[in-house]
DNA sequence: GTGTAATACTTGCGCACTCAATTATTAAAC
DNA sequence: GTTTAATAATTGAGTGCGCAAGTATTACAC
């Protein structure tokens, strides 16, 4: 029916309903003020060892480009969702942190995140699903 | 360690995966003149009975909007790649079929998209992955 | 049949993001 | 210690794509 790999047709498959997704957590994140992808960076530095992430290293986890984590933290920066800090032992890399009230808005909006995902994963395997998130995490 | 559901950390991963692997296979079938959304819709119109497809169906399927598929297709017409069809029964509806042209396109590009695709996909279950691509279709 | 709602598509406007090139700084070569 | 290369980030220019609103056309009520 296909003529597609199975490696092909997953990557197929992940990437559409990627964008689909994304366009769903955008609308209900709307609420709290933040867009998708902003709510990533505000995750992912959450997560972080002293919530606190190189640029690069940010682009890379949150699939943007270094250039696209730029434009994305210069209003989040305004807004104090973040803030620029400097790394004392290599003045290239310029660190963002996680500010208190990014924190806060962070917590709400996870909620709102959690709640909506359930929704959205219904059909898909709830056991395998940490397992196959990791794998999706070291791919490409 | 992340205060995430399984089901959102899976969402997660996959929207950010999904980013990264668009970007890689973006260039990789740049080679081809083509994008990988582009690629994308002649997939699914290849794959599509009577090689055509409504343009709302192909936006959904491709992960757009209707008014992205229509910015979309717009050059693709241009360059012949898809052909713009009348549905007599309703005139609401607007088919776009696969051209000559176009199918040639995307046969040479679907060399290149398997080719990267297994390497893109070293680390996902190699036997499940059929399945989960099924899965994801049916997701959002 | 007429009015209302739903569907398919398009368009104006704008933002998010990418690419390529640039600057600043550090690492490596020798 | 220079020179060269590699890394981190930013910026100019341009594109892709979404949203909201608009135009047709069809379906549904009654």
């Amino acid at each position: 029916m296909s003529n597609l790999t199975s490696a092909a047709g997953l990557l197929l498959s992940l990437t559409e309903a990627g964008n689909r997704v994304s366009r769903r957590l955008d609308h209900t994140l709307a609420i709290h003020g933040i867009s998708f992808t902003e709510f990533r960076v505000l995750h992912h530095l959450a997560q972080a060892p002293g919530e606190t992430m190189r640029r690069v290293d940010l682009a890379e986890t949150v699939g943007l480009t270094a250039s696209g984590v730029t434009r994305l933290l210069n209003p989040m920066e305004k807004i104090h969702l973040v803030e620029k800090e400097r790394n004392p032992r290599d003045a290239r890399v310029s660190l963002v942190r996680l500010s208190a009230a990014g924190k806060e808005i962070y917590g709400d909006a996870l909620a709102s995140f959690c709640q909506r995902a359930q929704d959205l994963a219904v059909g898909l395997p709830g056991e395998r699903m940490a397992e196959l998130g990791e794998q999706l995490n070291n791919l490409a």
